[in-house]
DNA sequence: TAACATCTTCAAAGCGCTTTGGCTTGTGGC
DNA sequence: GCCACAAGCCAAAGCGCTTTGAAGATGTTA
């Protein structure tokens, strides 16, 4: 919406559709009234008459106009999304996938995406005005924050909303879908544990987000009840990217007394894992034998944890999945079917590959000459 | 649209926006007509009335509807595209990079964008439905083929459009933004040649796509005025991603006779590249030595070239870049500024790195052992 | 002062669809 | 033969905005 800004008069599009409802109507020598209920299945039309109207629609094209039915029904026949963009955010690819899965469920429910770009602190603005202009008829919320506020603000505006991911506040009253980010740093922590890693590194995402802390909590919880004291663990949390994979890698291995040197590496995102291993090469550390690491895979299709040249060991779930499920249960949640906030929690798979072993019995400081080309 | 079925009443929305036009002007004690006005920056309306207005609606939180807007105007506010989705359809990483500079621009002119998803066969049944129901006001399309029916579609539809790439098939009479893939990759190949390379590898895209063509039409034109060949080019096609860039290299370097391998490699894509560096390490090849490689650099920040242990040359083209510039020349023509179409095809940078390097001067059999790990 | 141009403002007619309430028929029960 | 009831259809009233055509108010000129 463009306040004080004259649209230009060539915006306008004269032309009209091949055949409106009116038209179609006289045509078929009915009545508007009965040619739509005849379209949208109502049962008050003979079948010998809504046969004929189909037969009419299809021959003639028609397709009504998507603004005119929404006007009429006040339901817009799409879900939303606020986009988050500027010069230095990155949207990343567990979005591309997530949409994939979305996209697919979206086919079969007949709803269309619409994307709001909006700068992070003009968020609220945008969904502000998604909720006055009805342009769509729910929104999912998704990179959910600890103290997220756009959960109270869409119950506010009366938006219908599902979210991807939980936040930490509020815990109760909306619904989302979420894996089970504790249980699953859980197992992985403990996994390391059992197979006698005492010094453990965790390079987490950015714990302004809900599934960081719980993840974190997760390995916490593991080393507890392991009897291992947190001391023992090396927490560092930055954006999940290759960069800061490899940053921290060398701060850990590289950096650090060989006495210190995690031996155990929970790493919260493939990408992250992807710089974590190039610091590895370059410094000569081998998986297992050196140091064992397990990674949160969210299941890209173009990179694939089995397919590094040491076969990762991952936390796995598909976040294409999510995207589905999330498109349908917020259709749910639109027409009505889904009435109580259903908070879905998913089990996570931990697959063992050989990028874990027992820990190295004895610490020998890594010796050997770097690897060559290491990506 | 579902033509017979009934749509539950429960999908129905009761409640209604804060404050509507009616509403608006009837608390100003002003006509709809010149509240529109003053809010929409039209000149008959009279400063002071224009300031009332424009207070009152801010005051009241008045946001107007969009979908009667839409309807009255025509006009929908928003670009659309197609979303290829089926379970064997993997929307790739390019996309949320694209998806990030349109969205930046999107902000800026005020438009949402609209995905409507569509499986590959279904596809002009959506831009039909698009095209009928007027939900959009123009589309973008992308990863244009060879003999492309959706320009021919998009003319006969009359749905304002630019694609993202341009077809062999039609070239003329359309509006597009592409790189300039030809020129690229002949001067990735040219440098190659002038560093001595005699047998050269291009581990292409689809050929079904225009972009793969051109790129493969720059290197032939490279060697052929560089008195090369064309037999001694490999030119392998397919899907660009990590396990492709892997087996194709496999083939190439650990299946080949040592006296047939390339020394040179052109690599379509990132992730083409993170496959066959893989394989390089597992191999024992280094770079440059033994051989020397050329990437094309999409821009992702995920994955940087100069972030590779032997940092990588590449032609480079920011697709991100190039879906802001998509979202500015198509809003321009759905508004008229833009009345001709437009052919724009950007130059690319060729970055020289550390991957390329001399010819090696005399063949030696690979002998090292296989790197460790190798990500 | 009349005649005309210029500002402002307005009532009303759309945009194309859905949906309410009512009007005809035809059927069966008594 | 009358009434009740359902089936099938329709006219008309929205949905909330934009825009046309016209009219009232004000200023300008002869």
């Amino acid at each position: 919406m463009a306040f004080a800004v004259r649209f230009p008069k060539r915006f306008e599009r004269t032309d009209r559709p091949v055949v409106n409802l009116k038209q179609l109507s006289a045509l078929l020598e009915l009545s508007q009234t009965t040619v739509s209920r005849a379209l949208n299945g109502y049962p008050e039309v003979s079948e010998h008459t809504r046969k004929r109207v189909l037969e009419a629609a299809q021959r003639h094209g028609y397709k009504p106009n998507s603004n005119a039915r929404k006007l009429a029904t006040g339901r817009a026949g799409s879900i939303g999304y606020v986009l988050p963009v500027g010069r230095n955010v990155d949207l990343d690819p567990h979005f591309v996938e997530f949409l994939s899965g979305l996209g697919e469920h979206a086919l079969v429910r007949e709803v269309d995406l619409s994307l709001t770009p909006a700068s992070y602190e003009r968020e609220s603005e945008a969904y502000r005005r998604i909720a006055a202009s009805r342009s769509v008829d729910g929104v999912y919320l998704s990179s959910m924050r600890n103290d997220d506020q756009r959960i109270g603000l869409m119950k506010k505006l009366g938006i219908p909303f599902l979210a991807h991911g939980r936040a930490l506040k509020p815990a109760e009253g909306y619904a989302f879908v979420d894996i089970d980010n504790e249980g699953a740093f859980h197992d992985a922590a403990r996994l390391l544990l059992q197979l006698g890693h005492q010094r453990l590194a965790y390079v987490n995402g950015d714990t302004d987000f809900a599934f960081a802390v719980h993840r974190l909590n997760g390995v916490e919880r593991a080393m507890a009840s392991c009897g291992v004291p947190l001391e023992s663990l090396q927490h560092h949390s930055a954006a999940m990217n290759e960069e800061n994979g490899y940053r921290i890698a060398m701060t850990l291995f590289r950096d650090t007394h060989p006495a210190q040197r995690p031996t155990g590496v929970l790493s919260a995102s493939m990408f992250t894992t992807l710089g974590m291993v190039r610091a590895f090469n370059q410094l000569g550390l081998r998986m297992p034998d050196d140091v064992s690491i397990i990674t949160h895979d969210d299941v890209f299709p173009f990179l694939k944890p089995e397919r590094f040249t040491v076969p990762l060991t991952t936390t796995r779930s598909s976040i294409r999945a999510a995207g589905a499920r999330i498109c349908e249960r917020l259709v749910d949640i639109i027409s009505g079917v889904e009435t109580e906030p259903v908070q879905e929690i998913w089990p996570v798979e931990l697959i063992v590959r050989a990028s874990t072993g027992p820990a190295p019995a004895e610490r020998k400081p890594a010796q050997r000459r770097p690897a060559e080309a290491a990506e």
